[in-house]
DNA sequence: AACTAAAAAAACTGATTTAGTTTCCTTAGA
DNA sequence: TCTAAGGAAACTAAATCAGTTTTTTTAGTT
């Protein structure tokens, strides 16, 4: 059950942040009462925090899992990024507006996550690819994977995906074609 | 002064959303009081409707004058951009879940621009470029517009331009590349 | 210096929202 | 019939905030 509140949870303070979510909309979305939902948690902060942890935890497992594996830089990316984009939908939203107000040390923790987890270690693979001659040396990598999650977050809105006749499969492929396309050599 | 209270509302806006913005945010940021602000416009939603306006009157004259004076459908697509997509980081973005629920009338008709006149009449230009032979057949045109406009919102976040030593200008450039790459045959 | 008008600063109001609690009711299993 | 778990809904206490009113400051004018 406290996994799927967490589910739950990340779910619609990705699409609406933190503040404008309240404890009855995740009991309600959930089929239970409040009283059972706080039998998990002790609040809605707590919440908040086991979003950022059971996330965080699985993105890193990925990473490392990755850099074990697969060692050109190029599939490596195609990898991680399929599987991680689904993840971070929380990165740049207004989910992160909202705790840098609210909670300010989950927003810190969650700053110092994306620039290491994910900008250093992403970066670190398109940079690796440039070395390697496979990716071009006149674009920079850290705006390439922010315009890259940019791409991604757009396109997995419920809003947006609701309203269009493509599938979020199809959406990833395209998306990651037009940026592998661009960023090889 | 009507200008600069929209100038700013649209930035607060753009990156809060409608409903985390304060009258007094406003006016504090113009260093003005809530009495003048309430001098020039009755209530926060003709705020919100004034941004709307000017922002959907500058886009359509853009996107007419384009049409008339640029026939290359790239390089069409490449001017627009430029100047458009500094002007719709409210797509996609906090302000319309938050009137979505609080401005439904706003909410539709902001709605109905944006099909039309961004994704249809840029998703257009680059159906125009595939006829021309000179955008892949293989990507849709859709997905890629929404990808596109997705990567630039990410960037002009201020908080993100704010902690990155790349200019924005640096951004559009490495974005637009990487894009142009992508999606030219 | 005295007067005036505009607007800033700040206090206020009334309505709304919501986290968290409590109470009462339903259901299902023992 | 008893019990316990949890759903539904009412409740509380605090916070928020749009919009208004009052007070103070400022700057220009006579």
């Amino acid at each position: 059950m406290k996994n799927r509140i967490i589910d739950t949870a990340e779910k619609r303070f990705s699409q609406y942040g933190f503040k404008r979510v309240t404890m009855d909309d995740i009991a309600s979305d959930l089929g239970i009462s409040k009283k059972t939902l706080y039998k998990h948690f002790k609040s809605k902060e707590d919440i908040a925090w086991a979003v950022k942890e059971r996330m965080h935890r699985d993105i890193d497992k990925l990473l490392q899992r990755a850099k074990r594996e697969i060692p050109d830089p190029i599939l490596r990316f195609k990898k991680i990024i399929a599987e991680v984009t689904s993840r971070v939908s929380i990165i740049g939203s207004a989910f992160m507006t909202d705790i840098k107000k609210e909670i300010p040390d989950l927003w810190r923790q969650c700053e110092e996550f994306r620039e290491r987890e994910i900008y250093e270690y992403i970066g670190g693979i398109l940079e690796e690819g440039v070395k390697k001659g496979k990716i071009r040396k006149d674009i920079d990598t850290k705006i390439a994977v922010m315009a890259y999650l940019g791409a991604i977050r757009m396109i997995i809105q419920p809003e947006i995906l609701m309203k269009n006749q493509f599938s979020i499969e199809d959406a990833f492929n395209n998306i990651l074609k037009i940026f592998l396309e661009g960023i090889q050599k």
